[in-house]
DNA sequence: GGTGCTCAAGAAAACGGTTTCTCAAGATGC
DNA sequence: GCATCTTGAGAAACCGTTTTCTTGAGCACC
């Protein structure tokens, strides 16, 4: 009766439920677990919490679980030693989650281990962990760095540079593979196209321009394949006192808080972390659903464009301070968002 | 004799934990717990995770609570409602937890009837919920604001402004009360330390910005009440082509991230996450040892001012180009620290 | 009216551990 | 040597739900 059939009458059920409620009755969700051999806890594993990206994709995730009361068990990669690592996901099986997002972009899988041994549901991203009962969110790098570089084109830069991330990771080649086919596909040559590899720090992109002013042909924009990086390189350039987007414009990659708040306010690619984590939350729905050895198809999600104010049109001029034509170039690329 | 005795052999005790590892046992936690009446799981609750302020603290209690084997429930206020607010504070109680932190800094404890109800052990910040088994974690403004205040003075301040929070919130009348005592220490008058009531975004920032600079008297220096805040007036000061710390020094509040990225870097009031969730987790473990109306004393976390590049001496040339003489004063104010 | 069927309510078993109880063997004291 | 205390192993009860099993009532049908 109490969980919602209508078998007695109507007015006595809600007697009932009031006295329950009145006498300040909560099931133990923990004897209903070991009841129904259903935890209703998800884990969700990240690179790390003070890393910019991950807590609205937290928060996100959170959203979603919680409308279907589940709860979640959050752990970082990051600045755990393995040691931590395995005991988390030892954890996680002695909590019997019911599936696992692993949210985070290294490709190694190994900490994993326990889960798979216990057939738990896993969602990863970009690349499939070896084993059944895995969904991949694909994050399809193409879409918003096409974008941003049909964007800088229009704004007359031929001498486009990347600084991309630690390139042993699937990932960061990936967002270099779309880079080097988008300037392709725009007609620029690899040597106007140079690729700084950094380490997705602050300090990355501070060298990077170091690096890049020292070329015989400076780039006029540069593209990072992430924020923080980015900030890093609005920060070398202030110091060389170099005006952005006057005189080099700059792309960043990810879209975080912080993007917005940097000094001039950040163009980046976004990354929505709401379609990461409703696309990694449904995908351990589906998971958790077929018990049977089930191969999805794997999720995609798109990236996109944000234009503020660190690009401009390319202009010849090393200090000219073109603030007219700069306001214009960047309505005219608001418009073309 | 699994969980640790030595009453048999040591040989065959390995060889049957050897046995148990290979066949992939983990105990079910749902069942210790229901068994033994204690769940290992806490609450904590916070204002939200995209708030730059928080992701260290959830890390740093994260880190405690794993060593001691806990798991935690997170929970944040700010975005939901109070429908989802409810839920979340009944499934605190659903999943019976061993104790709540409460780290938002409202005080307002409407919500947790349901916490208080069941007698569950409480942490809060700066004031505490009206029950028994309830523990303070009083955060010490004056001591970081004094430092602020004095090595503001040291350059030469004598107009120096405070952007508040909103008032409504104790927390924000202690910081502004910390302020006006300290300014008062250093024989600066009413007139001289005028307040802005902001909102702690960064948008309050360049408001706050837009009112000082109307003053006859303006200020040559202005401490926030947060970081996010003082970002706000460095990019109202930056728009308004004024040089930090040539012209006017400025002071954010808290420590995040960001500061460190800003431009120029921000001096700032470091609250540290690490001692407040060192001191929550603490006094929940105190708690949960006394079952009994057990009042203890409050924790105090210090506050400690972090000098970067946003502050510098006092001069009253306002447009001058002073590099020199900000190298200097950083450098004098950094061996002050 | 007896037989077979459906249905729902209540009892019992299960979930996987912890905690408590029981009881017999061994140690201790006189 | 006998009564008492201590010890530890194994059995039993328990935690609070869900799930399955049992039972008996109600009903249609031949």
């Amino acid at each position: 009766m109490v969980n919602g059939q209508l078998t007695v009458d109507a007015k006595l059920a809600k007697r009932v439920r009031d006295a329950i409620r009145e006498m300040g009755y909560l099931p133990n969700l923990q004897a209903r677990a070991l009841g129904s051999g259903r935890s209703r806890v998800l884990g969700l594993i990240i690179s790390e919490l003070t890393n910019p990206f991950y807590p609205e994709l937290v928060r996100s995730f959170e959203d979603l679980a919680e409308t279907s009361d589940f709860e979640i068990m959050l752990g970082s990669v990051i600045h755990k030693n393995d040691e931590h690592l395995n005991r988390f996901v030892r954890r996680l099986v002695q909590r019997r989650v019911e599936g696992v997002a692993v949210m985070t972009f290294r490709a190694d899988w190994d900490y994993l281990h326990e889960l798979i041994l216990h057939n738990i549901p896993l969602v990863t991203i970009d690349a499939a962990a070896p084993r059944a009962r895995c969904l991949v969110v694909e994050v399809d790098y193409r879409s918003g760095i096409d974008q941003a570089i049909q964007h800088l084109a229009l704004l007359g830069h031929r001498r486009i540079a990347f600084v991309s991330g630690p390139l042993q990771h699937f990932t960061n080649q990936a967002r270099r593979d779309a880079f080097l086919d988008s300037v392709r596909k725009v007609g620029l040559r690899a040597k106007d196209t140079p690729v700084y590899e950094g380490d997705h720090t602050f300090e990355a992109g501070a060298a990077a321009i170091g690096h890049f002013l020292s070329l015989r042909d400076r780039p006029t924009a540069i593209l990072s394949s992430n924020d923080l990086t980015a900030v890093g390189v609005l920060r070398g350039l202030s110091e060389r006192r170099m005006q952005v987007p006057e005189e080099i414009s700059v792309i960043g990659f990810d879209d975080i808080h912080m993007a917005e708040f940097a000094h001039p306010p950040l163009s980046t690619v976004r990354m929505s972390r709401e379609d990461l984590a409703a696309a990694a939350f449904q995908g351990l729905m589906r998971l958790t659903q077929h018990s049977s050895p089930y191969a999805p198809e794997p999720i995609r999600v798109k990236t996109q464009l944000v234009v503020r104010q660190s690009t401009g049109p390319q202009t010849n001029a090393v200090t000219a301070k073109a603030d007219s034509a700069r306001r214009t170039g960047t309505a005219a690329a608001c418009s073309g968002e």
